[in-house]
DNA sequence: CGCGTTCTTGACTGCTTTCAAAGATGGTGG
DNA sequence: CCACCATCTTTGAAAGCAGTCAAGAACGCG
């Protein structure tokens, strides 16, 4: 393996999340190790799926950070959600199906093709862990509607970032209170509803009011009680099952 | 009759609605017409689901607008999404499913239990109805999201009243380019993120400019082109089908 | 070490909010 | 049929949050 490849593709974190999604068999597990196999690779800011194209079949991604993307005429941009490592795309089951917004690498990443689920008769824990995948993206939807409509920069920075540890914390990819942080200020500021410009001045003065740790692309959110109280943060639910967990390692 | 019953429940616009998404049989009309026998009434301002609660089945809204709605501590809310005749909510399929956020009636209405289809195999058109309602939803979910990030608020208007005709008219509630609207200020503010006041004043620019009418609960887009390359709107589409009709009766 | 990208900072503009109050509207009961 | 009341709409003035434009500093990569 180069020692400069930044992302190796392992399955690692996508078993993690849909794992702890829905229990999965051993057999589940080995059809998820057997798919990853085959990733397609993405450079940064490659196009993985174009508005209007057929959705294809669907896919895990096994590593990077990407996103769906509105981009309007005069160049606006909007990042409507993220798609992180674990995450399914193209989950539709109806026929014809066409993608209703383009999906852009944000940091290279690479998909493999997600094993397919019959009825569920044999991959019962891989289907219940779809199905609650995609209730977990509507959620996601959800919040950040809320979030764009009613939150100042300093509350939506919070919140998001509140969303994200929860997000990666599934995947297994956080550290205590800190995870990766690879967007630039200017993706951030898509996915937010704001300038960069603004992005900068705001995560400046949350790092003055020591709420958080942004250095050498690691986030550090030290004061998550302030965070939490900030926004009236509450982790997203689909499910009346115990919260599945898998939350920060320590 | 009474006369003064604002919303007879009627199934007509669910069916419109649903047909449009897919072809339905004759027996499928029929198991619609039937649910419908079984109405649930709302008035203004009631809960219909619950955060956090069950889903419960999915429910058919027969009459009346609703939405989701997000509400925050300090009492900012924002609507999350429209809810109108035809549309199905609770169409989640993963076990204990909980509802993300609260649906509550903007108008009188009422709803019906959606018909059970079961694999998809004596109902197939149903199915695939449901299947491709739950993808629009998607769709405005994330058009919400740009509009709420990216658009100023003329623009945030203009985009909000060609979806909402869009999705009227797939329930045959539109006439020429005029279509009810029972939301006060107060309620359009929360769905387009602004305050009442500048709704109010916005509506009235956009008024003097010759592109709306809005009189006596009744919008009338007087000028479509200019409304539509004002923000570059597209329909929303989640299948390559023809386009699915039923646009604007004349 | 050099270059391009990203981050940071300042000054200014402006869209949107806030606060307040007046005017219109519609339904109800006398 | 009209007075009355609650709700909704409209308007004004002032303040604030976020955007714009521009330029310099820091960073990372080759």
């Amino acid at each position: 393996m180069k020692p400069g490849s930044a992302t190796a593709p392992t399955v690692e974190a996508a078993v993690t999340r849909l794992a702890a999604l829905a229990p999965l068999a051993d057999s589940e597990v080995e059809l998820l190790r057997a798919a990853a196999k085959l990733p397609r690779h993405f450079p940064v800011h490659r196009e993985i799926q174009l508005e209007g194209q057929p959705v294809g079949g669907p896919s895990i991604i096994l590593s990077g950070w990407a996103c769906r993307v509105q981009i309007f005429r005069d160049g606006r941009r909007q990042i409507l959600i993220l798609l992180l490592p674990g995450d399914v795309i193209g989950l539709c089951s109806h026929r014809s199906a066409i993608t209703a917004a383009s999906a852009i690498s944000l940091t290279d990443a690479s998909l493999c093709p997600a094993p397919v689920v019959g009825s569920g008769l044999e991959t019962p824990g891989l289907a219940e862990a779809y199905r609650r995948s995609r209730a977990m993206e509507e959620a996601y939807l959800l919040r950040q509607i809320a979030r764009l409509g009613r939150l100042n920069a300093h509350e939506r920075i919070a919140d998001w970032l509140l969303e994200l540890r929860d997000r990666l914390g599934l995947a297994g990819m956080v550290n205590g209170d800190s995870f990766p942080m690879p967007l630039t200020q200017e993706a951030l500021a898509d996915i937010l509803g704001l300038t960069s410009v603004h992005v900068n001045r705001t995560l400046q003065s949350m790092r003055r009011e020591g709420l958080i740790d942004l250095r050498g692309g690691t986030m550090r959110l030290i004061d998550i009680p302030r965070l939490e109280t900030l926004v009236g943060y509450r982790p997203a639910r689909v499910s009346s099952d115990a919260p599945n967990g898998a939350g920060p390692n320590d």
